[in-house]
DNA sequence: GTCTATAGGTAGATAGAC
DNA sequence: GTCTATCTACCTATAGAC
């Protein structure tokens, strides 16, 4: 079933907290940030989430606002290192391009609901939260771009297509829904195979 | 100045409601539901913005849900229109995707505050509201796959073409930064010369 | 139709017992 | 560390004068 695995993964992102109340926190707020909006998701609503009273939250998180952050942090240095990893031993240029667009394409399908957080709930962070994730965007378009360059010589050029390029793979996590949409899998290929032909 | 065109365009869909106070309100709340998002926005940020007291909104509109409800149903209704009137002498396939593409992502630059609201406010509509709005969505889709179909023969990669094309547009509205950006008119024709190398 | 004032509800966060 | 109870603030919406 596409759900249950699509959960596994998603549950594995947040999996660098260490097991206990501060993950199952993290874990039940970006469902709820995920699916209903920040400001529209109330400590209550996580609290009960993760099985806990009200109060409870705030013994391991000092606000809603720092749960946020959290998930926000741990997120986009996920989809960065993700994508690092997934390049790390591939040199040719064509192939960087199809594995890349693979990998981000492919992350926001499973995480769809982690990266609705990421992408939606950005304006939602307080300023000092802010800049901080705004530098690992940053990071990860500079790595994009560093990937197509070799095919795209116009400098101009290789903004709109990196920028065009990581739209399809953000947009996914809007349109993504388990059990009606693709496999995330597929989901990949094809975008992999449409890039292909977009930058010939 | 590009932001003072963007803003007069911006204006202009919603010159469909009569000169008058709900057609201020609609455009102030339009601006405060971009930035800010819907719930984040209060009545009063609407009101100050608008020119008038917390109380003069309800004289108006009977919920600010109804405010949200008003400026989706023309903003949908206009990006719809807009694509449908460009596309409307136009036989040639080849033609008539070069023109979608570059109406439809104009359309998300041009108005990317009002944009914004169609696509993230989406899910903070009421249901019977949100009925309504998926209706004219699921019209624009269709209309978008008829586009593309001439070009795409196998039915299962005309879906995978039409979402990853309304991608590109939607997300417009998302990165648009008016002075930071190129014109919307550039970025349309960008898309439109890109999205012709992907149908190949 | 506009305002000032406020009702009624609920949010984020804390106090203090256990 | 967990709970129940609650504080304080603010939000949507209404009442009622002008």
């Amino acid at each position: 079933m596409v759900v249950a695995v699509a959960d596994q993964i998603h549950n594995h992102v947040l999996d660098e907290l260490p097991a206990g109340p501060r993950r199952t926190l993290a874990q039940a707020a970006t469902a709820e940030f995920g699916r209903r909006g920040y400001h529209a998701t109330t400590t209550r609503h996580i609290a009960e989430h993760a099985g806990m009273s009200p109060a409870g939250l705030y013994v391991h998180y000092s606000s809603k606002a720092e749960l946020l952050f959290t998930i926000s942090r741990i997120g986009h240095e996920a989809v960065l290192n993700d994508c690092l990893a997934a390049l790390e031993d591939i040199t040719a240029p064509a192939e960087r391009i199809r594995v890349f667009v693979q990998t981000f394409t492919v992350w926001h399908a499973v995480n769809h609901n982690l990266a609705r957080v990421l992408q939606y709930e950005i304006r939602a962070l307080e300023p000092e939260h802010f800049k901080i994730i705004a530098a690992i965007r940053q990071q990860t378009e500079t790595f994009a771009a560093s990937v197509f360059a070799p095919l795209v010589s116009d400098p101009n050029m290789l903004r709109t297509h990196t920028i065009a390029i990581l739209s399809l793979g953000i947009d996914v996590a809007r349109w993504y829904t388990p059990g009606h949409s693709p496999d995330p899998e597929s989901v990949g290929q094809a975008y992999a195979d449409l890039v292909r032909g977009l930058l010939r």
